[in-house]
DNA sequence: TGAGCCCGTGACATTCCCGTCACAACAGGT
DNA sequence: ACCTGTTGTGACGGGAATGTCACGGGCTCA
């Protein structure tokens, strides 16, 4: 289970992404209110990321960026740093983040989750490889890709998760609203083509088994195997 | 019988809430004033799904929320939290909520109901089984399929309706007028050959089975396995 | 920086559902 | 048998839901 840092003074911002945090994904959460808090625990705790506001009292975020990239226990783990628009954005820009990622406020928790998932991806490729097996299909969720047939077919990122969700409960109708809120994270009811679009590529990749993914009309989706 | 906490300062709002869902299914219902009273009755009664304002007095809503997920003994029930439109609102909007979900103060209580359900179908799964079987009949809820002779049978939203009806209650005669009124929401004893035209698509659907539906002439239809 | 990939969107095509109508068939009462 | 009100039936068209396609923006990697 990957550990993650939260560092931010405000206690609202820090429990947001905490919480958010926390779905998901099982992450353990570690929180440090300054910087001096934050360079400790990265020292003793070593997470696997750290979620840095730049925006700190006393010692400034960029400050405790430098010392945990001088110090060689915190040396090579991953830093998103959160900025405010404006000026100390383009400081950063200018900065070589190598592994690091940045985001400025005001950002979409959606956004942060997925960089986080990313970066913890990108660092540490072992990470959840688990194989989902239903029927012929064989989803590697580590490689994002679908053995079907004794053919390898690569997926995307939101096609995998797609897929993911239906072939969990095969013969279970997915709402269209619910599919939008978990694979994208939309809480209203929008209007979109987009899961229309992804169906189809869906559909599209799986060849012959692209019936497996029935429609539901005024419902949603469902996985059924023909 | 699931049972849901709800959990708001304010008198008025819980009652509205705990109207309305008492209106559509059997729930049981607790109410808890405070972020410690709600604390306590999830843990002693193991609520099935906790509605929660995050806007309480004393703690606030998104601290009893996180407490709710720290503890093993509530940390899997799923939570709709109620957000006044706003500042709270613009930091929950696009998160990836997972199990759980938000609503936007003012909000629609046909919306609250909904994802009511929702949530509670998809955390719960052995609740409601979406299958109703009466003799030979199958309906399944979630596929809108009607499964008969060994065939699978598919049925829009509202034949669907209509048919769950009738079958729900065998033998006994449906008014026009009543039919009117629970599947299209008409309230008036308006003249329309709608239910007619839909009572003959069934019968077609059911095939060798489409005598079970009969006429009852001058007051509606009734379901009587031949 | 340029090519390639992924993704969301809007425009358009297609399919499907459903209510209505006109007319046929039917049942019950006289 | 005739009359009358009710129900069955088939066809039609509007409109909503979904399928399909092409485009452009953003990101990544070389």
């Amino acid at each position: 289970m990957p550990t993650i840092l939260i560092v931010d003074d405000e206690e609202d911002i820090r429990e947001l992404i905490a919480v958010n945090l926390m779905r998901e994904e099982d992450y353990k959460l570690l929180e440090a209110v300054t910087g001096l808090e934050a360079l400790q625990a990265a020292r003793s705790s070593k997470p696997d990321l750290i979620i840095l506001d730049l925006m700190l009292p006393e010692m400034d975020g960029l400050t405790v960026y430098r010392h945990l990239r001088e110090d060689p226990r915190t040396k090579s783990i991953p830093v998103i740093m959160l900025t405010a628009r404006g000026r100390l954005e383009e400081k950063i820009t200018g900065l070589e983040l190598g592994a690091d990622d940045y985001l400025s406020k005001p950002f979409s928790p959606k956004e942060l989750m997925l960089r986080v998932r990313n970066l913890l991806r990108r660092t540490n490729p072992l990470q959840g490889s688990s194989v989902v097996e239903i029927g012929p299909f064989s989803l590697d969720k580590s490689a994002l890709k679908l053995h079907l047939d004794g053919q390898s077919i690569e997926l995307t990122a939101t096609e995998f998760k797609l897929l993911l969700l239906m072939i969990e409960s095969p013969g279970i109708t997915q709402e269209r609203g619910e599919l939008l809120k978990r694979v994208w994270g939309y809480n209203d009811l929008i209007q979109t083509r987009t899961l229309d679009t992804h169906i189809k590529r869906l559909r599209e990749k799986l060849g012959n088994h692209g019936n497996s993914i029935e429609t539901v009309r005024g419902v949603g989706y469902r996985f059924q195997e023909a």
